[in-house]
DNA sequence: CAATGTGAAGACCTTCACAGCC
DNA sequence: GGCTGTGAAGGTCTTCACATTG
C-alpha cells in the first residue's frame, strides 16, 4: 500500500478538519457530513469531500464520515500519532509566549528545550524549564530527540540558528523572524510573518475604505482565509 | 485612475519584497533586478516580475527598478502611507508578547488598546500600557481610531470578541485563537494558528521520514513557504 | 433518499519564452 | 546587452454536477 500524495492545499486545511472533529467528538457526535464539516471549517462542503478523498474512502453514502474514524485516519496523515519534541530558539517575548503555550501540548508538541545566547537568560527558567546556551544545541537535539525547530529570534540572528539547526539533523523548521532563510534541499521551513499579517490586511482595509468612499460595489471582498 | 485589482497572491508577497527593498535601501542599493529581488525573497524572477506589473510599469529594461520609488509604490498599494492603530484582544502569553513586539511599530502599526476581561490583568501596565476592560472596546475604537482588531484570548472567547469589534467598527481582524470565526460580509480575517503550523510540518516531517526509510526519490520536497 | 466520491469545467496562479525597450 | 513586461502555456486548486451507493 503507497500512501498517495497529498496536495498541499489539503494539508494545510486537514488541521482545521481535525480540530472541529475533535470539538464534534467532544459533544458526542457519532458522525458528521461533509456539509457540517465544511461550514464549521469555512470551507466549502466539495472541497471538504475532495479533501478527504485524497486519504482514502472514510464516508458512508447517505450518512456521512464516522467521526472517531476520520480522527484517526486525519492524525495518521499527518504524522500525529507519534509525539514530537520541538525546540525553541530564542527567549525574548514572542519566543517566551511560545514557550509557555499550552496549545502546543494539547495537540501532540512537547517543547522539549529552550536556547538563546544572551548570558543574562542562559541559565534561567521559563515555565519550569530551563533556557540553555546556542551552543548546546546538537547535544540537545540528541538528548531530546528534537524533531522540530522554532525560530524566534531577532531577524539578524535567524540565519545562522537556522544553519544550526540543519547541521544538528533538523530538517523541519518554523521560523517567526522576519527573515528569508536559505536551507538546503530537503529541509522544510513554514514562516510566520506577524507584522506581514498586518500588512496584509492593510490592503484589504484601504481597498475597502477606498470602495466604500466610491459606492462602487466590486467583488465581494469577505472573509479570507489566513495562514 | 482607476486601481486596478492586485491578485491575492500577490498581496501575500507584496510586504516580503517590501522587506527587502528597504533593506537594499539602507545598504545603499540604488537599483535592483527582478532576479535579485527574487532570490533574497526566495520567489521567481518571473513572479516578481507579475507581481510588480499589477502595480504599474515601475521598472526600466536594462536596469531594473528604482529601490527608492518601488518602496514607495508598494508602499502606498498596501496603504502603508498612514499609520494603523491596532487594538490587542486579550493579554494571557501570546497577547503580551504581541503588545511589547517591536516590529509592530517599525513597520507602521501603533499598537493603541489592550482589552481583557480578566480582573486581575484589567488596570495592570504592559510596556506602559493600560490594559482596560473588554466592555470598553467602542470607546478605545473610536477614541483612538483603531482599524485593525488582534485576537489573542482564549478559544471560547474568540467569537464574542470578534462579534464585539465587528459591533464597533472594526473591518479586519487578525485572529490567533484557535478557533473559527464568523463576520459579516465586508469584513475581513486572517488568521493565524501556531499549534496547525507544527502540524503541518508534521506531515512533512513523516513523510520526508518515510520516504529516507525507503529510499525512494519522489518530488523534491523542498522549502515550503508559508503564511 | 441522503450524502459520498469524482470526472469535467472553471478559476487562479506560476512559469516559460520572447518581443520590446533602455 | 541586459532586463522588463507580458501573452501563451502549464499547473494546481476549487467548484460544479451527478452517477453511485448504503
Amino acid at each position: 500500500m503507497t500512501t498517495r500524495p497529498v496536495p498541499d492545499a489539503t494539508v494545510t486545511r486537514l488541521p482545521l478538519y481535525l480540530r472541529v472533529l475533535v470539538e464534534l467528538a467532544d459533544q458526542g457526535e457519532a458522525t458528521v457530513s461533509s456539509d457540517v464539516l465544511a461550514d464549521a471549517a469555512g470551507v466549502s462542503s466539495a472541497n471538504v469531500r475532495k479533501d478527504l478523498s485524497h486519504l482514502g474512502s472514510y464516508g458512508t453514502r447517505g450518512i456521512g464520515y464516522d467521526v472517531a474514524h476520520l480522527i484517526h485516519e486525519i492524525r495518521r496523515s499527518l504524522g500525529l500519532t507519534q509525539h514530537w519534541s520541538i525546540l525553541i530558539a530564542g527567549v525574548g517575548n514572542l519566543g517566551q509566549a511560545l514557550a509557555r503555550y499550552k496549545g502546543f501540548a494539547e495537540r501532540g508538541f512537547r517543547v522539549a528545550a529552550l536556547i538563546d545566547v544572551d548570558p543574562a537568560k542562559v541559565g534561567t527558567r521559563i515555565d519550569g524549564m530551563e533556557v540553555r546556551h546556542l551552543d548546546e544545541l546538537p547535544k540537545l537535539v540528541r538528548a531530546e530527540r528534537v524533531a522540530i525547530g522554532v525560530i524566534a529570534t531577532p531577524a539578524t540572528d535567524a540565519q545562522d540558528v537556522a544553519d544550526r539547526m540543519v547541521q544538528a539533523g533538523l530538517r523541519s523548521i518554523l521560523n517567526f523572524a522576519p527573515a528569508m532563510l536559505t536551507v538546503p534541499e530537503g529541509v522544510t521551513i513554514r514562516k510566520v510573518d506577524l507584522a506581514i499579517e498586518l500588512q496584509i490586511l492593510s490592503y484589504y482595509e484601504k481597498r475597502d475604505a477606498l470602495r466604500e468612499l466610491k459606492g462602487s460595489v466590486g467583488k465581494p471582498g469577505g472573509a479570507i482565509a489566513g495562514s
